[in-house]
DNA sequence: CCTACCGATCGGTAGG
DNA sequence: CCTACCGATCGGTAGG
């Protein structure tokens, strides 16, 4: 969730081929290993416990590893807290923002972007369902780094919302008098309403109907002048 | 959020007024007091910290008591978590179902209510935003008498909030093509995205636009035949 | 990446 | 409603 950019990461550093070189990449490739698994579990037992309930000891144990271990890779448990929300933002730009991006400017973005949402969640990516959904209201009210970077990917997803929004309307997709801010601020609820049911029934006809009311909102919006 | 009916709760025991039933009366009284205080504490705590945050220890810290003096009155963890939903239940039917129901049958008890429900935040009542509205993304994926508690209050509301609208609908003040679950699903979206961006923004503007979402949508619907 | 340890805090109990 | 205590677990560190 960090952007709608494409953020590539380049991995290896380097052309050297000497011995040394080798054992150093080795080295360093079995520790980005090592870290990988340890933030995709951190990520699912985040959504399930919390990003504050998200224990060192548990997440060691949940790994097979030690406490030690962990704190070898993070310093503390801020500086996992905080790893793990950037590979949480990788997952949604991975699952979420990429399939909006790839389907056809205007509305259909709308639509893909809401559809790989649902997707999300059907797949169950995460146990605990959207992962930024329950850091918001976990973290909202609370102050710090791990606060602010949190509000920065729900501001980032709220902007890129508004932009597919606004590309549509200029594209005569949707009304010209649709309000912005308004339907961006729709269809986040619709978003958040399919995960909180979803997270709660554990039923997939929820998101079923999510998709249903993504359409026959922006249907009427199509038509009318005022949203 | 127990439920839209109004549940009475009688107080006191009796009429006798012989001096030891007086003395009963009187502890019995500071007993409940102390329990008022402990609980109103506890629901606010909640909203920051989550249920499963809230420790026995920080709330005794919070109203000044000893953490023993808490077991005196909930015997378990489990128990406080239990009394503090109910708790928040009792001033959610106060802060927001009360004002629905003063209003006139139909679609003013549907504005009412989401009015009720921004002033609810509006107001601070909970330091932490809604406080079912955290809850369900904290519990909503465990397990356990908590968990269930939340699920029933969350289904109550969505109940009572599909009634408004189906009534709306009898009362010729929504289209008849309008479909209950699609609109009950949309609103409960709006009061979702206005509880979080409210968290996050601490800025009463993001319960204006909601205000104004949920007219602009009532009155599209009372317009147009399909949903 | 490990074992072994630290002080602080957790939920909970004994006994008054 | 209190003091005093329990074993378990918290985040974190030493030293390898």
């Amino acid at each position: 969730m960090p952007g709608a950019t494409a953020t590539p990461r380049t991995g290896g550093s380097g052309r050297t081929s000497s011995a040394r070189a080798d054992r150093h990449r080795g080295r360093r490739a079995d520790g980005e290993r090592t870290r990988g698994t340890i933030l995709r579990e951190a990520t699912r037992l985040a959504t399930v416990v919390g990003l504050e309930g998200l224990t060192i000891g548990g997440l060691a144990d949940a790994i097979g590893m030690s406490k030690s271990g962990l704190y070898a890779h993070f310093g503390s448990k801020e500086a996992l807290q905080l790893a793990t929300i950037d590979e949480a933002g990788r997952v949604f730009d991975d699952e979420v923002i990429g399939p909006a991006l790839a389907a056809p400017a205007g509305r259909p973005q709308i639509i893909a972007l809401c559809d790989a949402f649902f997707q999300h969640l059907r797949g169950r990516t995460f146990p605990g369902g959207c992962f930024f959904a329950g850091a918001v209201l976990e973290m909202g009210t609370r102050s710090g780094p791990v606060r602010d970077r949190i509000a920065e990917c729900q501001m980032t997803f709220t902007r890129f919302v508004r932009e597919l929004v606004v590309t549509a309307i200029a594209r005569g997709e949707l009304g010209p008098a649709v309000d912005p801010d308004g339907l961006t601020f729709e269809l986040n609820g619709i978003i958040l309403a399919a995960d909180a049911a979803f997270v709660l029934r554990d039923d997939p006809a929820v998101l079923d109907l999510a998709a249903a009311v993504v359409r026959s909102r922006l249907a009427a919006l199509e038509r009318t002048q005022r949203a």
